[in-house]
DNA sequence: CATGAATACATAAGTTACTTAGGTATATTT
DNA sequence: AAATATACCTAAGTAACTTATGTATTCATG
């Protein structure tokens, strides 16, 4: 496992809703090649960890499914439900709100300007 | 459990080392009550998790110990190794591009202008 | 045309880092 | 005197992963 996973844990679910966000449904599989597409091949979501995720969240009603079938090969769409679009808001807010304290705490952060 | 607390996964060890970073040592206590200040109580490091995880570190060789009486009690100051500050290095490397990574991947993140 | 790689789904066992829930004792505040 | 803060600790339980494996189809390559 390269190290920076390590960091992944809790965000899984979070990255999961903010890329269906986009309006668009999307498979599993094409999900993981998405999130590995746009840091670079930097992060990597595995599949063991992605499917019961997706599973999860299906079960809480996050999201809906339907599957396609393309030439003979089922391909299983997901797409954010009503409560799954307010829950995508407010993991956002919540995991922008954790990095920004994070990056106070560890001194990543230029401090705002404030006048005393 | 607030829900900020779930993505603390994976990087409780990486606030101790950097606050260790400092030059400085801590006790365990005095750690937790720092932690709540930068944050503004924002993140609350439970002694559940960080004293386990103290041992850990020592017994990587990461930190060492000494113990002063303070008054009639015992405090257990820790401080970073050689080896913990190489550690610590890395670490805050990895952590800051992890975020990086996550504001790049949930569009946290004013993209680098590039000419094409 | 066969062999391997990519696509696409899935689960199950094991690990790890936490949370929750205690426990002990001293020092300070009200 | 009682409550709160300081200061250490551990043990059981849980959740989110990792690792490993399985199945089947489709595409690319020599």
């Amino acid at each position: 496992m390269p190290p920076s996973q390590q960091l992944f844990k809790g965000s899984l679910t979070t990255i999961v809703l903010k890329l269906l966000s986009g309006g668009g449904k999307m498979y599993g599989y094409e999900i993981t090649k998405k999130v590995k597409e746009l840091t670079n091949g930097q992060l990597v979501l595995t599949e063991g960890a992605l499917y019961p995720a997706l599973h999860k969240l299906e079960a809480e009603g996050l999201v809906v499914t339907t599957i396609e079938q393309v030439g003979n090969r089922p391909r299983k769409y997901y797409a954010l439900t009503k409560s799954g679009k307010k829950e995508a808001v407010i993991k956002l807010k919540e995991i922008s709100q954790f990095i920004s304290e994070m990056q106070q705490l560890l001194g990543l952060k230029i401090p705002t300007l404030t006048i005393s």
